[in-house]
DNA sequence: TGGTATAGTTACCTTTTTGATACTAAGGAG
DNA sequence: CTCCTTAGTATCAAAAAGGTAACTATACCA
């Protein structure tokens, strides 16, 4: 079933909007590669199933790698593509026009940005 | 209920991410304002409820102005507000990734582009 | 008197997305 | 033996998102 597409940012927005993708993208980027255990820790709340879900469709739009290591207990290492790094200038873009979003709503709005705990 | 966010890019995640907000923004940023029918004819397959509670989102996240004229039959114009334009940098270059996205994946992808009627 | 126009709202359904829970494989530690 | 480990799957249930169709208000036009 091919897609059909009005406009080029749905292309984009469907790629990065599932619940845990621009927060995956964010963590690889900064750390560069991650495996699945840890990127799980990173995410509180996720399932497993979930995230296995939301890094099959980020592996299918081309915009994580996954490396298996054949070997048991499994390891499997996940990373941005050459392709995901092209849209790093994005997500900053993204990030900060959060942060800003959230000063500008401020205390008494019903949204609250969580420190992370060190 | 106040939303609890781990990273800022869930804040614009959320408020971007519905099946026509982006492509709503889009078209608000290239033709300024626009009434609620125009909307509509632009984004081909919408429902007028979607519309209606995409519309009423995106004002409430404090993006766009609803303006209604006091008239029958009714009038409402729809715009960015000042607080949206900071979004538009961002917008911008979702939709180039976008383009080189399809542009990548190539004739052989399940997605497609489909061109503007005049 | 009846039809047209615009921007909704409402009730009801279907589809999509996400979550909770339990289960698996195969080697090493005790 | 038995348990622990990791990265999954499978199954079932719940919630969120979106769609369809019908209805509204009021002025204007024929």
């Amino acid at each position: 079933m091919r897609k059909q597409y009005m406009h080029p940012i749905e292309v984009t927005l469907d790629v990065v909007c599932g619940k845990w993708k621009g927060v995956i993208l964010c963590h690889l980027q900064e750390e560069g590669i991650l495996r699945f255990g840890e990127l799980k820790k990173r995410l509180p709340g996720v399932s497993q199933k979930t995230l296995t879900l939301q890094l099959r469709e980020l592996e299918e739009d081309g915009l994580v790698n996954r490396k298996v290591y054949p070997q048991v207990p499994p390891k499997v290492e996940y990373s941005l593509t050459e392709y995901g790094t092209e849209l790093e200038a994005t997500l900053e873009m993204m990030c900060e026009w959060g942060i800003n979003h959230h000063d500008k709503v401020g205390p008494n709005s019903d949204s609250q940005l969580i420190e992370k705990p060190n």
